[in-house]
DNA sequence: GTGGTCTAGACCACG
DNA sequence: GTGGTCTAGACCACA
């Protein structure tokens, strides 16, 4: 658990820095990569690993956890929570995934890939991960 | 002209307002939206129209220019330019299409959509406009 | 590091002050005085010391950053790139050194200077810095 | 005298172009490409040879008459001051070749080519034109 | 009327 | 304390 490798921190991506740490664990949860249950790497551990500030780390658990995608047992640690909450109905509503897609499209065509290409990017990733 | 139909600021989006203009605009310079040698809505006439300070608009057209995609004339306006640039190689390489790909789709999977879902509706949207 | 002296802002220099100090802060780095990895003041510091607006040095840094000359760590403060990219292929081509010289014997004699004399005077700026 | 061989404009120059107008016939006068008494082209020849509103070459022409570079004489045309206007002294001063020179050489600098490969450039440009 | 530059000042995100 | 974003408003250069 000390190997966070659900978490790639990318420099081109101008998101920040917490933004990012939280989308990969939100997702490793979401894909079940993170089982329930599971621990997660200490504060320390992921800062460390990251080469991140620890406060940073802090308050990506500390907003999981209000959110109740993990709890903190405390004097033990920090694990997925068993009962994976739903979503406020409203971001995964139909128009939620409607406009994500456009906003994806337009990015994607925004840095000059071929938005057929990358589509078929998205498949072929999607394909060769359930294989594995 | 005047009706700047090829952007929409949206306030769920965590990026910054220039971001999404110049996002806007690059899409639809990259798909043909906006003709080469096309005028663009004045600084101040889409100022008003995304009821956004001028400034902001200008610094978007300013790095857009910077950046090759339009052209300014003195005192005239501002153009599509005639020759667009093929983006730096290393953004459109088959890497940064993988690398981009991948992190759509962990984000996709962080927001709770289901990535099958999400791929199926970006499909859609592209076959939509096709007919359109 | 907090004092400029890479930057001498010109009032008989007709380009704007962004541009003066971008071009400063590019010679710096391309000439080593600003060597890779090396912090630059901070946005309020240059500012202060040049008596211009916050603004305006961040608007050159944020340019710079785009370019790939400096990297910014968040809440820390603006670093030389490492890898200084190499610019844009066209840019230091064999044409576009031709076409730069061309306009700089063209500019300084329309400024009523000897062109002979200008280019003695560069060679010999260019043989006291080796010589310092 | 139609074809204003002396006159380029550069897109790449981000100077206005009245100022590369002015530019490119105070430096043909000064090197003698325009002679003493030679007859300019009209304003609108020039405005339209070089696709530029008349106004703007208009602008040059009074400013150069105001300088006593050109004279002109109703009815017949402009024409190159028979006597050529020493220039301000301070403009010609040595300091000022000084830092001519040096802002030349930190554009070069900035602009990504070795320094000692522009001044040889400007050399080979100065004995090119003499043997022709 | 067009875009460009600069200032002043506020507020926020980040670490 | 760092840089980033945005607004408001002024003034200028250009055509």
């Amino acid at each position: 658990m000390s190997s966070p490798d659900f978490i790639r921190l990318d420099s081109t991506d101008s998101s920040p820095i917490y933004v990012q740490i939280e989308r990969g664990i939100r997702a490793a949860v979401a894909t079940g990569r993170l089982p329930k249950g599971a621990q997660l790497p200490t504060v320390r551990e992921l800062a460390v690993a990251l080469r991140v500030n620890a406060n940073t780390v802090a308050k990506v658990y500390s907003e999981l956890e209000r959110n109740g995608v993990v709890e903190t047992r405390r004097g033990v640690g920090t694990f997925v929570a068993e009962v994976v909450p739903s979503l406020p109905q409203e971001r995964v509503s139909r128009e939620a995934l409607r406009d994500f897609a456009a906003r994806v499209l337009e990015d994607a065509a925004a840095r000059g890939f071929s938005r057929e290409d990358f589509v078929a990017e998205l498949e072929t990733q999607l394909k060769e991960e359930k294989r594995a």
